[in-house]
DNA sequence: AAATTGCACATTGTCGACAATCGACATTAA
DNA sequence: TTAATGTCGATTGTCGACAATGTGCAATTT
């Protein structure tokens, strides 16, 4: 009998309007009523407060009090905090797998791997995104430090909202991108902790770059970037 | 007249719960009832919900759908956990305040400085946390990044409450743990960001092993797996 | 006309009541 | 005795109504 999961009303509230922010139907800085929520969806104003409180959490709306609700602003400085952060909490991810993965993990790596790069071989922006999610969920539990892995995973959200607005870029990047986790994948196997965080770390640079470029032009040059490759 | 923020009903209790956690007076595993908080203190469930949320956030409390709150484990697992992610960021921090801080930012973490080294001194240590806290706080403010200050300022209370389990031997190493302050304000002025962050990093290693030996005693040396229950 | 004040409306915050769900215990059957 | 099942109390989830607060507009004053 498959127990299926059950989603609670909150949960499905918030995918809903989830959705609206990543592709940008909800623009930035536009205010959110929680009646208007609760009406459109037939429920009462309480679940959608929670929901509210969630995408809080996803950095995807900004709460401000007796003031309301408004969908997050995003910036070339939001996306430069967003990439750094990034960087700092996956590099540590990527250290903590190759300490810790065993067989298992390395296999699931491997099987994630395998759909990313079928996926970026077919040009399949969708199937792409699915796979990285599952690399990123599998190296979470391989790293096996649930605090980091639920920081990380409610930052998702904001991740790809960031890719979203720069899919149609992305769609010819797919390939050369693949080539990061074959990368990042090979190097979770070597005894070198270091060399694999530094090849997450790189991958975080890249995307925050692309991530600039795309939105705000190409207006940054790396003049010291300390880029060390031995 | 001092137009000074009203507290919220929701942090008001938050930071009721928020003490008695922290100071051990509810104990790990504990159920927290949301009908006999919000009775003890005169109002509805509806704020000692969100307070609960809240609490959740900074990882005092655990939530689980229709089932309730408990007080949040704490193990030398946790504290690993905690460490690991505290570096990781605080590192980022102070990577980032060598790139950006000011001369008030820099006058500023000077000041909160002198006020560890006195309270150290002194041996108060509840003003040498006011101060660790303060410096943290122009810390962020200099970072400059407030994704990233959001998520340490999150995760505050958890510091809190680890420190508080070692507060008894916290005494004696007061001075010894100013200067890793003073070594860490040094560097922070220093044009290599590098050696900042190495400080930082070093500071938190040292917290979590004090922590770990402190709680744990010396237990885990030989034993790989360190589940003995008796 | 510009600034200030007061008022009306829109929106969030809080409340008490009811519904849905969970866990423990007792009852029954093998 | 032990395992399965039904029932009951306790607890969280949801609801609609009311209170408190903030916002914008209009009237008033200078």
């Amino acid at each position: 009998m498959q127990r299926k999961r059950i989603e609670n009303i909150p949960e499905t509230i918030t995918r809903e309007i989830s959705e609206k922010i990543i592709r940008n139907e909800l623009k930035p800085g536009e205010r959110i009523y929680e009646a208007k929520i609760a009406e459109e969806l037939g429920v009462s104003r309480s679940p959608v407060r929670e929901a509210l409180r969630i995408l809080e959490k996803n950095r995807l709306v900004e709460l401000i009090p007796r003031k309301g609700a408004r969908v997050a602003e995003i910036s070339s400085a939001h996306i430069e905090w967003f990439y750094d952060v990034f960087e700092a909490l996956y590099g540590l991810a990527a250290r903590k797998v190759t300490e810790k993965a065993g067989e298992q993990d390395r296999a699931d790596l491997g099987a994630a791997l395998e759909k990313i790069e079928a996926a970026a071989s077919a040009k399949d922006v969708e199937k792409y995104y699915e796979g990285i999610f599952e690399f990123a969920a599998i190296g979470m539990r391989a790293a096996a430090n649930p605090l980091l892995a639920q920081i990380l995973m409610d930052l998702w959200p904001s991740n790809r909202r960031i890719q979203y607005a720069t899919i149609s870029r992305r769609k010819d990047t797919l390939e050369e991108n693949a080539g990061f986790f074959r990368k990042i994948y090979e190097l979770l196997d070597s005894p070198d902790e270091v060399e694999a965080e530094a090849a997450v770390r790189a991958y975080a640079r890249n995307e925050k770059q692309v991530a600039l470029e795309m939105i705000y032009g190409k207006k940054r040059e790396n003049d010291r970037d300390g880029n060390t490759k031995s």
